[in-house]
DNA sequence: CTGAAAGCGCTAACAA
DNA sequence: TTGTTAGCGCTTTCAG
């Protein structure tokens, strides 16, 4: 009798040596497709129980020249923000049957391009990107490769990848048009660094608010932050500093706001009766703060479900003749913008004076 | 000229054809190891960079037999407390040239189990798991496999798998002193669910701090949460008629302690002046909260990272002589328990008497 | 219904 | 220094 090497893990031939058949037969077992006599059949499964047989997706993969797994890039795991992106993507990646390999940038550029090379060398059958730091050069690299690409709110400049974004500009208009209309006048926005696409055009949103005429003397400060806690402590402070009358704070994401809401609560100032504070995301978070925070929700479930669709879509297109990638890459269709809402909630109300 | 088929990525062949040399060559100019000429080596580099070859990793894992990819499977992606594990397990496998397919089990042992065979098919170097629900007749099965496998913060029944826990008994007595020496008498404790071993820990802790003489006339009651916040709400309630004088709730964890905080404060109770609340893990969140919230606080990236280096030690010790995996499954450093610390914040104090 | 054989893309002896 | 060759574990024609 042929004994297994020890620490070895069966492969196909062990198993055909041992139910005494040849290893197409095992395989056709496996995959269930052809017709194999019952008894046949049988004696394959015994030795494949017997054995603790699992065929290798390694080999399979060389052969079949697809992985089944798809690479996800998101900007930093520990912003509560990404993990719902996350479990979307795992949840519906996992439904058809792929599994997700995860990479975490961290915020840091170089380390997400070294993610990128190592997804194309494992040859994952598609990657989503979630990655709001997303440099250009990467966008045109990423459109010059053979594997589907699709972006979830974020850009690429230049490179016509598919994206599904959140309104973001709607979401800052919202969030602004709320404050102005309990009559805040002089209100304040804590931004993220410029190379955050996002960043910008929820800035936008709020100066489309805020020019609407709807709202005479608005006037408007914008500070920088980074997007976290910490670092709103500080952009707080430099915003007050500007404009010391601002009553409504609006909020780059939701990090920031709780990093303001602590910053106020320092400085004596009450949340929402001597400043109004929105945050962005609607992360679980919000709701548990005190005062729970009004914030602007994005569908985060939708957009990892429509990334993997959009992905699987197109791995299976890819095959077909006529389905040009770089046709389908200039259809319109291929950036969807989803509705954003705004939850309201204790951190926002009518300025002092009213 | 032979013309690489459009959407096929560039194989070796295609390289050394370019190239006009074997792909042996190509093979040794890739990997840097054997001399190769200077000429020979600026042609190949050539043909790489012309072809944009990128050697493929599934070919490349059949051959050599290892993955260069980790599994790690948590227990709740959502949960703020994986994530701190998940970018610990990423630094440290990704330093060391390894990926990370991440599974998150998302509370379901069922999809767990899939992940797990999804793993071995896969044939991932080695398995990191950290959920806290992890099934005893997974840890059988798990023993029983050729590929590493090692266990944070949680434990497997019965199977002698290496793990690195976090001492929640120590976590536990830690929390019950603190209260205990405020002077508190009538505490209360909001556990999780029996199958995360964790909890019994955490209880076996604070019962060693009740039970150790030093506090005399303590009456401790538990009740069970889930371990989310939204769940910590019932269980407060409950927790409050079973036990309407408790001064001091030592929670599960953080997010347990956030629901609990939410509670009393819709019951008007405030915190600490009527109620100290203690929570676990020391998430980010817990220091955002309004109180602080007072926690313990576990060796996360310490964790994570000694997992990986265990996983990578034992994946080389693997086939060196002698090396029986079952003799090293049973010496006792394969556990190891690492030390807590107790973050003392505004959620506890004195209770309302003293 | 089943087996033989080729080959997915790569590496590592072994020759030359 | 370089090429030839075998083979990692699997699927899939193509014969039988």
């Amino acid at each position: 009798m042929h004994n297994l090497e020890v620490g070895r893990s069966a492969t196909i031939s062990d198993v055909a040596r041992r139910a005494g058949v040849s290893t197409a037969t095992v395989s056709r077992v496996i995959s269930g497709s052809t017709t194999v006599r019952a008894t046949t059949r049988a004696g394959v499964l015994a030795a494949v129980e017997a054995l603790g047989y699992r065929p290798s997706g390694v080999a399979r993969s060389l052969k079949l020249r697809t992985t089944h797994t798809l690479g996800l890039v998101v900007t930093d795991i520990a912003n509560p923000y990404f993990p719902q992106i996350v479990r979307a993507v795992e949840d519906a990646a996992l439904e058809r049957g792929h599994t997700v390999l995860l990479c975490d940038s961290a915020d840091d550029p170089s380390r997400e391009e070294t993610y990128l090379d190592l997804l194309i060398d494992r040859r994952v059958d598609g990657i989503v990107i979630a990655s709001s730091g997303l440099q250009a050069r990467h966008g045109d690299w990423l459109a010059s490769r053979t594997v589907p690409v699709v972006l979830v709110n974020c850009t690429a400049r230049g490179a016509a990848l598919p994206a599904i974004l959140s309104d973001n500009r709607a979401g800052g208009r919202l969030a602004a048009e709320h404050v102005l209309d309990l009559g805040h006048r002089r209100i304040g926005h804590i931004s993220a660094p410029p190379r955050n696409a996002a960043a910008g055009d929820r800035v936008a949103g709020i100066q489309d608010a805020v020019d609407s005429g709807r709202y005479p003397g608005v006037e408007l400060t914008v500070v920088e932050g980074d997007g976290q806690a910490e670092g709103a402590e500080a952009a707080t402070l430099a915003l007050l500093e500007r404009a010391p009358g601002v009553t409504a704070i609006l909020c780059y994401n939701d990090l920031t706001a709780v990093g303001a809401l602590r910053t106020l609560r320092g400085l004596g100032r009450r949340v929402p009766e001597d400043v109004s504070v929105v945050g962005y995301d609607d992360i679980p978070l919000a709701a548990w703060m005190e005062p729970p925070i009004t914030s602007v929700a994005q569908q985060t479930s939708a957009m990892g479900r429509w990334a993997v669709e959009r992905l699987l879509e197109r791995m299976a297109g890819e095959d077909e003749p006529g389905s040009d990638r770089r046709q389908l890459g200039e259809r319109s269709e291929n950036v969807v913008l989803l509705p954003v809402e705004l939850c309201v909630r204790g951190s926002t109300g009518p300025p002092p004076w009213a």
